[in-house]
DNA sequence: ACCTACGATGGGAACGGTTTCATAAATCAT
DNA sequence: ATGATTTATGAAACCGTTCCCATCGTAGGT
């Protein structure tokens, strides 16, 4: 069992001659046709197969049926660990239905993004994954027109027609809120990056304004774009030391819009020497050093895993269906509060 | 500028009606092979390619020329942020090289090892770069033996040979063992999760032997598997415990052989109530919360990214070496110190 | 003017599979 | 036994490219 030089690759037709049979025989004990062969030709293949080492071309079977079998995701931030917990919920439930899966990062920049969706278009993906920043690109629009599934992670873009999954970000928000005042808290500062790139942003600070609105706590909102930089970093310490000292005498609590968020707060919180739970702090994602900062980060935990495969899903199921011109669907997970000394006083 | 239905993808020979050329011509135009063609045609190919928003299929390119411009990275386990890092690298250095990468993740399953590098086969990736636990399995060897260049990650692989790029183990060990000593610890206490799978933990361990051999502190070891369960956490705890009760008199701290490590000793520290510095902590990897956790862990950084691109590096450059026998190359980094209060007493 | 050489272009055979259709053998009904 | 139907197998077309080779026109050399 090893005549196999350190040669290339054997091809259908090599398994065919060796077993003395035509490449369409081979074919079939490939394909799931192969109880219409004789138990004589199934065995002859087989052993020729195991002799050769044989493994099919998966890039010669995607070109004559165009199943290539192929996923795609793109994501905005693959350091992000919410972003991998997602992917690796994509890719198990990828594994178990039989696809496999490219994954592209673009590092929030718009021409990755274009770069890497032309890239997946060359590669024949039969669905996509998308959690990408910015507007919805004409690569897009082209995948969507030709009829491949889409499916949208946390993120809407504009008035893009796909399939969305993602957070109830509404209840979240309420959760957040309900929570903290619960917990006695009556002033809360509300912290976010910039939402005009992501949807899901957008909706939480939005609902944090209604809550706002409807009274019941005093409420600020400090959005900023963060990443390294110190100027960033002094100026979060700035914000948060001007809502910390303001109104001394009420119990203050800050509510991260995500695990970025809740990072670098509490670097900042750090450098102010604020002592958590006397300050309240909640962030939305779970990360998996919140249970060491202090008394511990109290969070709301994103069912990541569930959402990853819950995309995959939901492309899937698009595949298989008829009318393609099925509305889009909307997938909400809801969060789990994990509460912890931060807002404890 | 849009005629095109939601139609099917359209194909060279499509392009080539539309600009009443031949394919070749049209080939020729998407190849480096450009300027061999005329003004006009140029201008005719280029316009129908717009107009009919043509995308080569890489699978059909792929299928002629054997080149399917696709890298394989098999990672151990995606959701350490080390990984990840290091996918970065991997990923940006494909993008610039002009390959794209398909990511394979086995949650340190040597079963599901195999199946995706037979998936890996299947799509005849130019190349491989591999970070994995267990042995070398024969599906690797295929790979080996068909010519495919291999790098591995951070972990050597039996007898297997192959490029290797990672960390100078022997090296961070005495940077690691030196800064404790220079801050004045005399017990150290080494903790590891088990070796076998990783050679770096292997190298690691035995370098820390090796000095603990020369003499200078007092030192042991502790090797545990890691994970979820409240009996490994405790297990920690209890050692842990052990170690610091034994000798009062003695600064003690702790040597953590990675992220991993590093996480499970600071949540079991925190559960002892131990008080970091006075009790010293050093970790191998950098994580973004090392600052956080009281008054900061002390680490020490690998230069991810870089090790992720010299492993593009050293796939690519094998690609076009004529001796597919050149010798197994090593490409060692180093780490870099980062002090903070856990090793201030 | 004629042969050569070269530049621009097209025709068609690969590449490694799947799939349709044809064929030979075997089974069945009558 | 005979025609009809089914079953096991193979031949050939096709998928969308690349690439080798042929063709044609024209400029260059003598």
């Amino acid at each position: 069992m090893s005549d196999k030089k350190s040669a290339a690759r054997s091809t259908i037709l090599e398994v065919a001659r060796d077993a003395g049979v035509s490449k369409t025989s081979v074919s079939r004990y490939l394909s799931d046709e192969r109880d219409r062969l004789s138990a004589t030709l199934q065995g002859r293949i087989g052993q020729s197969i195991a002799r050769l080492g044989y493994r099919p071309n998966q890039m010669a079977r995607g070109l004559k049926g165009g199943r290539s079998r192929l996923l795609g995701m793109v994501v905005a931030d693959i350091r992000n660990p919410f972003s991998v917990d997602v992917l690796h919920g994509v890719e198990q439930a990828c594994r178990e239905r039989g696809f496999s899966l490219l994954v592209c990062n673009t590092d929030n920049d718009p021409a990755q993004e274009r770069e890497h969706l032309a890239l997946l278009a060359a590669y024949r993906v039969e669905g996509l994954v998308i959690n990408a920043a910015g507007r919805p690109s004409d690569e897009l629009e082209a995948f969507a027109e030709q009829g491949t599934p889409l499916v949208l992670l946390d993120r809407t873009l504009g008035a893009f027609e796909a399939d969305v999954v993602g957070l109830d970000n509404a209840r979240v928000i309420d959760m957040a809120v309900d929570h903290l005042l619960e917990r006695g808290y009556r002033r809360l500062l509300y912290v976010s990056e910039p939402p005009e790139a992501a949807s899901s942003r957008q909706a939480r600070l939005q609902r944090f304004h209604e809550r706002h609105a409807q009274g019941g706590f005093v409420g600020e909102v400090h959005v900023q774009a963060l990443g390294s930089g110190d100027d960033r970093e002094s100026a979060l310490c700035e914000a948060l030391a001007g809502f910390l000292g303001a109104v001394p005498e009420r119990p203050d609590a800050l509510l991260c819009a995500n695990g970025n968020v809740t990072l670098a707060v509490t670097h900042a919180l750090r450098m102010l020497d604020v002592k958590l739970g006397e300050t309240g702090l909640l962030g939305i994602d779970e990360l998996d050093w919140c249970a060491l900062a202090g008394p511990g980060i109290t969070t709301l935990a994103q069912p990541t895993e569930a959402i990853g495969r819950a995309a995959v899903d939901s492309l899937l199921r698009r595949l298989d269906e008829d009318p393609r011109r099925a509305p889009p669907r909307r997938t909400d997970f809801m969060a789990r509060l994990i509460a912890r000394g931060s807002t404890q006083r």
